[in-house]
DNA sequence: ATACTTGCAAATCTTTTGCATCGTT
DNA sequence: AACGATGCAAAAGATTTGCAAGTAT
């Protein structure tokens, strides 16, 4: 795993050669943002960036938004969606991102599976070089589980219940 | 494979169930939006969804969404990001949804791969049932990676020159 | 000097919410 | 009759765009 300085550092780097050949321009308001991302390693949407950013250096909204389509071009960040919203996260030195998402009550847990992220290098990817991989996995949680076992027995009992009833009356 | 209307019928099956055990309404609206998401096979925003549901059905968007998030939380449908907007797709009978995505263009291609898919049967989940698989390889595609070379060269034939210049002047 | 970037504000688009009403159960 | 679900419209949020101004190259 490489240090935190290091992983910018590179980053750094590539970001520079693709600004340089593409003939674009280097601004402070770019490193900045690469930087924050880079020191601090949540998953944030564009609005909690540009909020960061608000507080440390003069941006714009636009300008934020600029540059994380620019850095998820590259490859420097990668774009997961969560809680119906698409966060960003800076994701150099880690190529894989996995998590199980309960579609019942949202709950994410990251994993890792490093047999898993071999078999993506497996794939032949038809004219694709692979840079990053966000693999969701959608289920449903234990608790959420359980509580779709408690309500199911509660409706049994209840049936059960009105049944005996009927049969009284009859 | 299973046929359309066989889906479709095992579906329905699934959110009875659900609406029984959760003593929720079976409203005509819910059954139009995921027959509609059953006969077509696309990718759909939500907006998308409300637009076509109109033209046949008086339905409001808040109902819609309401829907969506139902049917999501089911695993009756799978949510991807795409150009920055999360879709829907009915996933039954198919459980896994692979793709690649090239972060400089945009461009999109599915994938099969078996293999990956066992992979993601080896993974051993703590206290969490799978039910749908969705995997985005992000990277570069062929065409904007020959671009990037294109440039790449152009600008060292460029340097070069410069470099020829410069001794002539000396 | 050029033209890429930015900031700002407005426009656009997406999603959620409040409330009256409808209709299943 | 109760209360979940809907429609509608408004609010809230997220993203994009147009334009003038600033600034790397």
């Amino acid at each position: 795993m490489m240090e935190k300085e290091e992983r910018y550092q590179a980053v750094k780097a590539i970001l520079a050669r693709y600004i340089q050949e593409n003939r674009m321009r280097n601004t402070p308001e770019r490193l900045a943002i690469l930087e924050m991302f880079y020191l601090q390693e949540e998953l944030l949407t564009a609005q909690e960036v540009y909020d960061i950013m608000k507080e440390r250096f003069v941006v714009s909204r636009a300008t934020v938004y600029n540059n994380l389509q620019l850095f998820y071009a590259l490859g420097l960040v990668i774009r997961v969606e969560e809680d119906n919203q698409l966060k960003y996260k800076a994701c150099f030195g880690e190529r894989e991102f996995f998590r199980t998402v309960c579609t019942r009550c949202g709950r994410i847990q990251r994993f890792v599976a490093p047999n898993l992220a071999l078999a993506f290098d497996g794939v032949k990817y038809k004219r694709f070089h692979m840079e990053q991989i966000v693999a969701s996995v959608y289920g449903v949680c234990s608790s959420c589980q359980s509580k779709a076992t408690r309500i199911r027995k509660k409706l049994e009992k209840e049936d059960e219940l009105k049944a005996l009833n009927k049969k009284k009356k009859s």
